[in-house]
DNA sequence: CCTGAAGACTTCAAAGCTAAAGTTCGAAGC
DNA sequence: GCTTCGAACTTTAGCTTTGAAGTCTTCAGG
């Protein structure tokens, strides 16, 4: 099952110390920093892109920790993820796979050789097209998307707990409608970078 | 200058052909298919959270060309905005560096040593403390960083352009508010996984 | 002074990723 | 039937990052 490594970040060696020097800077006072230094911009507008990718930094931290809770990298659970949506049979071929995570083909064989080993997923030649190759999930392997999937869910309606219905909706609606602008303006790859629908 | 590599996803090799077999499926077909493997999920809670993922995904991508465009990394682009932020000398040691951009020291002192030789910021020892290692933005990697801001900028009202006044109003201070919570709940290192604010 | 301890980087080996060059199998021409 | 092209992985070389082990500097005792 591999080493296994802590997965705890901010421990780079034995001893970090709290370092209180650096107190990190709160929303509001990077902001602040933005308009000291670059005067045409626009707090509002600034105020949503950053909220949006410190908030989407953070729920990465907390669904990487609770993968590592259940022994698998975030890698990993990228791939269980993109083989329980395909449905039914739960297969895949290594090149479909990297197109949906957004790596190389050359990243996914190393990948799935991991969960191979691990007994996530098997692999195996197509029979019948000796070309292609399957990838196809476990029980195991669906079993531990499973959970990931029970942690998450708990994780995300903590997290939005406060919102209103109207809130709710009103956010979604927003969101949606944000993605659209920039698919149609990108419509190409999704690219690497973070993905963990 | 380095060689500067083409920066273009999608483009593992030669050809990579448009793969008509892999539409990569939308929002809404995703949700779907979470509620048929997982039962026990709120769609619009799901709704929110990946909407919120990939539109942070293509954000990054973007910032990610426009940065590229001036012949810099997004990884470079992450070192002088935390230069920047830091207000007047633009100095900061690479260790606290390291903190704000959550990576290893080990990580930084490479970082540094490309954007030297680059001639973004320079490093020099701290006479009155010559422990300490003091990095300094240049002139000219201020510039880089201006450049990529007004790219950035545009970008961004483009992106929020069809929000009413009122929608920005109440999507950043939700948002505002989510980030509160998990940071509260997660008061600990920023981790790394995608900074970009 | 000299020594020991702690702090702040840097160096080193290993992991994981990308780009580019194989390798193998299937399908279309001649 | 043999050859050539193309598709779908795999392998190889080079980078970036991590974790752990140095190196250098400062400071507190003895």
């Amino acid at each position: 099952m591999k080493d296994f490594k802590a997965k705890e970040f901010a421990c780079h060696t034995a001893a970090m110390a709290e370092t209180p020097g650096v107190p990190e800077p709160t929303l509001e006072e990077q902001i602040a920093a933005y308009q000291r230094e670059f005067q045409d911009l626009d707090p509002q507008v600034e105020k949503i892109v950053s909220a949006l990718s410190r908030l989407n930094r953070r729920m990465n931290v907390a669904y990487g920790r609770q993968t590592a809770d259940l022994g698998i990298s975030n890698a990993e659970w990228e791939v269980l993820k993109a083989l329980v949506l395909s449905g039914a049979p739960y297969r895949m071929g290594p090149g479909e796979l990297a197109k949906r995570l957004g790596l190389t083909p050359a990243a996914m064989t190393h990948r799935i050789d991991r969960m191979v080993s691990e007994g996530l997923v098997t692999r195996e030649r197509d029979e019948s097209n000796r070309v292609r190759v399957i990838v196809e999930l476990t029980p195991g392997g669906r079993e531990k998307w499973l959970e990931a999937m029970r942690l998450a869910t708990v994780f995300e309606e903590d997290l939005l707990q406060d919102l209103t219905p109207t809130e709710r909706a009103v956010l979604g609606e927003v969101l949606t409608r944000l993605l659209r602008r920039v698919e149609h303006a990108q419509p190409d790859a999704g690219g690497r970078l973070s993905d963990l629908d």
